[in-house]
RNA sequence: GCGUAGGUGGCGGAGUGGUCAAUCGCAACAGACUGUAAAUCUGUCGCCCAAUGGGCUUCGGGGGUUCAAAUCCCUCCCUACGCACCA
């Protein structure tokens, strides 16, 4: 296959800078090789047990695009040997072993959702999907002996994360161990030339350049990207467990609402890494900020443009609008939720039964708070024996709406 | 294998027979203030019950002692540290 590979130097010095930490070995060296013409192949890794991507996650899909449109060669490499072992460090969790189908649900929810930056259709330059319990599974003991001894114990002990824990006297176990080494032949069975992954990726996309260099004489780079973090407390922007993520597979509205509740400070660096908005365009935000504009708006920009990504301008428009409204303006939001429910049917029943609210508990905590408003009476609900004799809409806290009709 | 210290709610970490649904910190949730931002202040933070009260299930697993156990005993599992071992 001979692909035509664009050499454009202003392109890859994007591409070779933006939303970047580090290039290994050296950022000239994979610039020659990108201005070489020739093809490159690149991998990314993911997770097929989670089929939850969110936007810190699409920088590097942003990247790959981009090399993709130069032409280069792209392969996803799907972690299914891997993930079947299981995160040592979480016991609480028992290690699943997905089948086959599982992980194709999850890959299809992936390539729904990384379909919108990435072209999975594109016939003359296909990206292709790869699991890497093709070569894993059968590997023999032997093999990962010898593995092992092209790292040291003192190597693996400095990784921080390690060190930590062992300053800490938490455990660490044997296994976990045997992470870098697995994902780094992951790169000798795929032959690639580049890696590209988050910075927590670096020692085992590293460890995947040693075995490279020692099992195939070749030399594979690593692109590390930039985590999503606020630049005032180093917090992590796009935190699952902190609820701060935001999914691709959100709702417009949703998307849209949960940038808006995301900190000023993150705005520009989140312009950079999830949007394709050129340089030159979040320089002049940049500019607006600093010149005292209401970052507000320009969180909207940026809520606005994210939302386009994944839904369309129609969407981001309407998105848009809705939020202005409800939030703005304190309107009764257009689109609302609908349950149906029986006449007379207790609140708290109806709040639970519908996952709104995690239990009775819970809704008579929000009722005695004032947390739940009849948005047409504009009155607070605050009797717990409350029943539903007529349509309402209601709002629960701070971002639930639900209209319930009879 | 031996010894020592431990295993408590999402996390960290108190509590060592009743006053413990379990101090406190973080996270989370709600209210106020706002721009559904941040900061700040206030409150909440196992589940269930027409409920200033009552019931149920929790403190690694199982069994026991007691009117009563997170707290005592037995047993099993797990972790850290030290000793031993080190082909």
């Amino acid at each position: 296959m001979t692909n035509k590979i664009s050499v454009d130097n202003k392109e890859i010095d994007e591409i070779l800078s933006r939303s970047i930490d580090t290039i290994y070995p050296k950022k000239e060296s994979l610039k020659e090789l990108l201005l070489s013409g020739k093809q490159i192949s690149i991998y990314v890794g993911i997770d097929p047990t989670a089929d939850y991507v969110h936007l810190g996650h699409s920088t590097n899909y942003l990247i790959l695009e981009r090399l993709h449109k130069l032409g280069h060669k792209i392969i996803v490499l799907v972690g299914d040997f891997t993930a079947m072992i299981g995160d040592p460090s979480d016991k609480t969790s028992a290690r699943v072993q997905l089948s086959r189908e599982e992980i194709n649900v999850n890959l299809k929810s992936f390539k729904d959702q990384i379909g919108k930056i990435l072209d999975f259709e594109n016939k003359e330059n296909p990206i292709e999907f790869k699991f890497n319990s093709e070569w894993l599974s059968g590997l023999s003991f032997e093999k990962i002996v010898e593995l092992g001894s092209n790292f040291t114990v003192q190597q693996m002990l400095e990784r921080d994360m390690f060190e930590k824990r062992i300053k800490e006297s938490k455990p660490l176990f044997v296994s976990e161990f045997f992470y870098p080494l697995l994902q780094g032949y992951d790169s000798v069975a795929l032959k690639v030339d580049l890696e590209i992954g988050g910075t927590d990726q670096t020692f085992n996309m590293l460890a995947g350049r040693t075995l490279a260099r020692r099992y195939l004489d070749h030399e594979k780079m690593v692109m590390t990207t930039t985590l999503l973090v606020n630049p005032v407390t180093g917090e992590k922007l796009m935190s699952k467990s902190l609820g701060t993520g935001i999914g691709l597979n959100e709702s417009a509205e949703s998307m849209f609402g949960k940038t808006m509740a995301m900190t000023d400070e993150g705005v520009v660096q989140t312009f950079i890494d999830c949007t394709r908005l050129s340089l030159e365009e979040i320089e002049e935000k940049k500019k607006r900020l600093i010149a005292g504009e209401n970052p507000r708006d320009i969180k909207i920009e940026l809520a606005h443009e994210i939302v386009k990504m994944y839904h369309g301008e129609e969407a981001a428009v309407f998105a848009e609008e809705s939020w202005k409204n409800t939030f703005s303006k304190k309107e009764i939001p257009s689109e609302v939720q609908e349950i149906k429910v029986d006449v007379g049917a207790l609140i708290a029943d109806v709040l639970v039964a519908n996952n709104l609210v995690e239990s009775k508990s819970q809704v008579r905590r929000l009722l005695e708070e004032g947390a739940i408003k009849d948005l047409e009476k504009d009155e607070k609900i605050t009797d717990h024996l409350f029943q539903i004799s007529a349509p309402i809409t209601l709002k629960i806290g701070k971002k639930i709406f639900v209209k319930f009709v009879v």
